[in-house]
DNA sequence: ATGAGGATCCTCT
DNA sequence: GAGGATCCTCATA
């Protein structure tokens, strides 16, 4: 399997997303190999994207997105998961991949130990947080370069996915921007989530 | 299959 | 202080 470059993930989140599906991301964190192949991603930019971490600027939190492309960058949400995404456009503009869900390739009983809840093998990683737990990501995996060959946690080239197989639509749990379809995943894939919209946010008239 | 409600705490206002 | 880029359980169908 051949490393996905930082030069091909410093593109835009939405081209970025795409290059992203099917693609293979190993955890060799615990000492036991875990491999995710990517079958749902969201695309995230910076400045012009209200649903992006880093619409209001640069934070600590969201720091590693304004970073160079191939980063992981894993955050907090609900008081107890983590997300994680792969740093996409060059360093100094933010944007982002959220990486949603992925079938779990290699490794899958340390993943079902990971995450004994699961009820069967495609819901493993059928879930951001889902993602994260089976692989083992949490914050302190944060801001590590996913395309050195050296990292616990790497990215890998995956089978070329036919453009006719690939989906897409509006952002899971989001209420804004519900007019980019920047969600995309691989038809078909039983990990695929089932979609949410965005709570709160009332629809006025 | 789909929906409501709770758990839980970090981040920025 | 408010509000999440979510998951799990339980209910109803």
């Amino acid at each position: 399997m051949r490393m996905l470059t930082r030069d091909e993930l410093a593109i835009d989140p939405v081209d970025a997303a795409h290059v992203l599906l099917g693609s293979v991301l190993e955890s060799r964190l615990g000492g036991e190999v875990v491999r995710v192949k990517l079958v749902e991603v969201e695309a995230y930019r910076g400045g012009d994207d209200p649903a992006s971490h880093c619409y209001r600027g640069r934070t600590p939190r969201n720091d590693v997105m304004f970073g160079p492309a191939g980063h992981l960058y894993v955050y907090f949400v609900y008081g107890m998961h983590f997300c994680a995404n792969v740093v996409s456009l060059v360093d100094g503009v933010p944007g982002a991949v959220l990486l949603r869900a992925g079938e779990v390739i290699e490794g899958e009983d340390f993943a079902k130990a990971r995450r004994p809840s699961a009820r069967s093998t495609a819901e493993l990683a059928k879930g951001p947080a889902r993602l994260t737990g089976v692989l083992g990501l949490d914050r302190e995996q944060n801001g590590i370069d996913l395309t050195d060959p050296g990292s616990p946690v790497r990215l890998f080239a995956g089978d070329p996915v036919p453009e006719g197989a690939i989906r897409s639509g509006p952002r899971v749990g989001v209420a804004v921007a519900m007019d980019v379809p920047w969600r995309f995943w691989i038809d078909g894939s039983k990990a695929v989530s089932t979609y949410r919209r965005g709570g709160k946010r009332v629809v006025v008239r």
